[in-house]
DNA sequence: TCTGGGGTCCTAGGACCC
DNA sequence: TCTGGGGTCCTAGGACCC
């Protein structure tokens, strides 16, 4: 029977803000969207102060005048080095891993001799002492048993963040099960809860102890794997090699409105660039671009308009002049002037990777000169920062940049922000 | 006044083919 | 009156995840 285990970080990007910041250690922090938008991570500190997942700024903005709350802008190039220390860590305590998200990753632990809940308790130990972040685990036959587990865990102070389904005797496991709302299963939803819970299924238990053909019929094989991997039945396995992404999107709200198409085309041209340097980071290419270009939704009273097309590139490429060309090419057939504009994105499509990129036969070899640009293009980058070296596209227009206004340093990625020693 | 961004997978239905 | 049965590919939409 296989084992996994699921570790994730708490309040993940909060508990990276907190590293460097131990004055922080025991108050509520909150880290907000991209432009300031909503909460998306909270402390167990900025739950009890009763602030929702999602709330608008606007609406915690009166804690943090009052100094009760402690406010961060998200700082995605912090988190990101921090996740990395954190998967490091762990690698080096388990056979197989897989990173399944920025804050959490899934191991395999099946045929281990050691005691699944002590090893929980290391992997935890080393996290919190070489990187610096609390972590939880859960342990279980399947990988939806490992995060139920992991929720326990995190749940119930008890468990000292650790909890393994298999040392709970069967009567816990249904009242564990019992204890929870099928909706804090992983893969269901707020929809498919809604629909589950008009056929009388509330609890965990109560989707643990459905019948799987009657949920396959109604809903497909997702759901069916969901109740069969409640009860031990491992469906899904430990995918330890990423499979290459199929497409690559890159956009950001503006942190006001734009009118003028310049604006736009400096923003378009900047997305584009991280877009086409995170396509050459893992080693493909797009044969296909998009532009998306929309107003601000949520105010009623403009009209709105939300536009998208695509091109398909004469030869597939990662080149940011090539891209950058195309996407500008896009915008100009999609703008209308007299709209007040909220946000624009780029979309790579049919990435090829690896050994698909090297089928393409028909693809010319990109000329060496232009590669070797771009290849200085992200040395220089990755050694100084993102957006040292750019394209003049990027400077002609302005007012697009993000709201950033509670913004903490880069303290493991750039020399010019790193942590001083008082 | 203020409400993010980036992914994946599955299914149903239509076009088309033999 | 009768008017098959598969396949594949593509797209749109819906659901989920963090």
């Amino acid at each position: 029977m296989p084992t996994f285990a699921l570790i994730d970080g708490n309040s993940f990007y909060a508990s990276c803000e907190r590293v460097f910041r131990p004055d922080l250690a025991k108050t509520p922090i909150v880290v907000l969207s991209n432009n300031d938008g909503c909460v998306i991570t909270r402390t167990r500190e900025a739950k009890a102060l009763g602030i929702r997942m999602g709330a608008p700024y606007f609406e915690v903005a009166n804690l943090e005048r009052k100094g009760l709350l402690t406010v961060f802008s998200s700082n995605y190039e912090l988190y990101a080095d921090m996740s990395r220390r954190m998967m490091d860590t762990i690698a080096s305590l388990v056979p197989r891993f897989e990173v399944y998200s920025i804050d959490e990753c899934f191991a395999d632990l099946t045929g281990l001799t050691d005691d699944p809940t002590c090893l929980g308790q290391r992997i935890r130990a080393r996290v919190e002492q070489w990187v610096g972040l609390p972590t939880c685990v859960g342990i279980g036959p399947s990988k939806t048993l490992a995060k139920f587990s992991n929720h326990l865990a995190k749940r119930h102070g008890k468990l000292s963040g650790v909890l393994d389904w298999g040392s709970l005797s069967p009567e816990r496991q249904t009242k564990a099960l019992a204890s929870e709302p099928a909706a804090e299963v992983w893969g269901i939803g707020r929809r498919l809860a809604e629909q589950l819970a008009g056929m009388g299924i509330d609890s965990a238990l109560d989707l643990a102890r459905a019948d799987p053909a009657l949920i396959r019929r109604r809903f497909g094989v997702v759901v069916e794997r969901v109740v069969r991997e409640l009860n031990g039945t491992s469906c899904l396995t430990l995918e330890d090699v990423a499979p290459p992404r199929q497409q690559l999107v890159r956009s950001r709200s503006f942190g006001q409105l734009i009118h003028e198409r310049d604006a736009l085309a400096a923003a378009l041209a900047h997305h584009t660039a991280q877009a086409a340097a995170d396509l050459r980071a893992q080693g493909s290419i797009a044969g296909l671009i998009g532009v998306q270009l929309h107003t601000h939704r949520f105010r009623a009273q403009d009209a709105q308009y939300h536009a998208c097309d695509w091109q398909a590139l004469p030869v597939a490429s990662c080149d940011t002049l090539a891209l950058t060309r195309a996407a500008l090419a896009l915008l100009d057939k999609l703008y209308r002037k007299g709209f007040s504009y909220k946000k624009v994105g780029v979309l790579l499509g049919e990435l090829l990777t690896g050994a698909a990129r090297q089928a393409d036969w028909l693809a010319p070899e990109t000329d060496p000169a232009r590669q070797a640009l771009l290849g200085a293009l992200d040395t220089v980058n990755h050694r100084y920062g993102r957006g040292t070296l750019r394209l003049g596209a990027e400077a002609i227009g302005h007012g697009w940049q993000m709201r950033r206004e509670h913004a903490s340093p880069c303290y493991t990625t750039r020399f010019d922000q790193l942590p001083t020693v008082s």
